[in-house]
DNA sequence: TCTTGACTTAGAGTAATCTCTAACAAATAT
DNA sequence: ATATTTGTTAGAGATTACTCTAAGTCAAGA
């Protein structure tokens, strides 16, 4: 399949912007240009986009995501190198994911702790909801 | 306990100027200064700070945050709206956790890919991997 | 007392990532 | 044939969140 910059841009959620800055930036070397100059978009061209998304979203900055491109471009002397880093970026991912965790139980807290003061329309609770008062112990980690 | 800018900085892995960045920015109402002037953290501050990181870290921009906090010293008539806003912060936190997956499939699949590139020494690998081939196409879903 | 280190402020500077504008070309719809 | 949509470029501007500097105060240790 064929995309133009607009299609590719409604298929991932970006701004035409958006892709015209990455490829700017040096992330999208492989994309072609058809005869009048408008950017030509391959199924490959989306995954591509679609590991950027990953990279970006997963903390990794535009820069070193630039690398890696660079990387690939240099043939199969740098496989080695690039199952490396992604390898790292997955230990990465599962730091995030037991973050992500602790934030939620934050936020948990926080639920429990509203649904109580909303019920008895202050938030003076730990004086009366004794488990409240451990789970902040718990979840903040200290007193 | 009490606390210097310079020991909460170091137990949330925060710099001092980022701290005073979020007092200037009106996130620590809270803080109350001593004699000298220098900003004492009570225990329920450092749990405040915990909170904004994690708002933080769950996408929320620092705007929102000190808009949450103005709730909060509006007294108990917003209670119903904090617990809202907890509970929209929640299903945020649960949608990064399918995107987080979702991410974790795609550095999987690029981590099987280059484990076969690196052993076979190249990477035109689907016309020997069919099983690669097959994963490409329900991560990416295309094809 | 002197020095060291931690704190204060106001405000300038920086980095990353867009986001938009202007001016124009090409393709498509009526 | 004309109007609309979609694309192009170069480059300016915006946003967020720091990050650092300068100039100074204050408290504790040698």
């Amino acid at each position: 399949m064929r995309y133009s910059i607009g299609q590719v841009a409604k298929k991932l959620g970006l701004t035409t912007h958006t892709i015209r800055y990455y490829d700017k930036e040096g992330l999208l070397p492989f994309v072609r240009k058809g005869s009048s100059g408008a950017r030509v978009f391959l199924d490959e061209d989306v995954d591509w986009l679609l590991i950027v998304e990953c990279l970006k979203g997963t903390g990794m900055p535009l820069k070193e995501i630039k690398k890696y491109i660079q990387l690939c471009q240099q043939g199969d002397q740098t496989l080695q190198t690039r199952l490396e880093m992604f390898k790292k970026q997955k230990v990465k991912i599962e730091e995030q994911m037991v973050i992500l965790n602790q934030y939620m139980e934050k936020i948990n807290f926080k639920i429990a702790y509203y649904d109580d003061a909303v019920k008895h329309g202050s938030d003076n609770i730990y004086t009366r909801n004794k488990w409240l008062a451990k789970e902040r112990e718990r979840v903040f980690g200290h007193k």
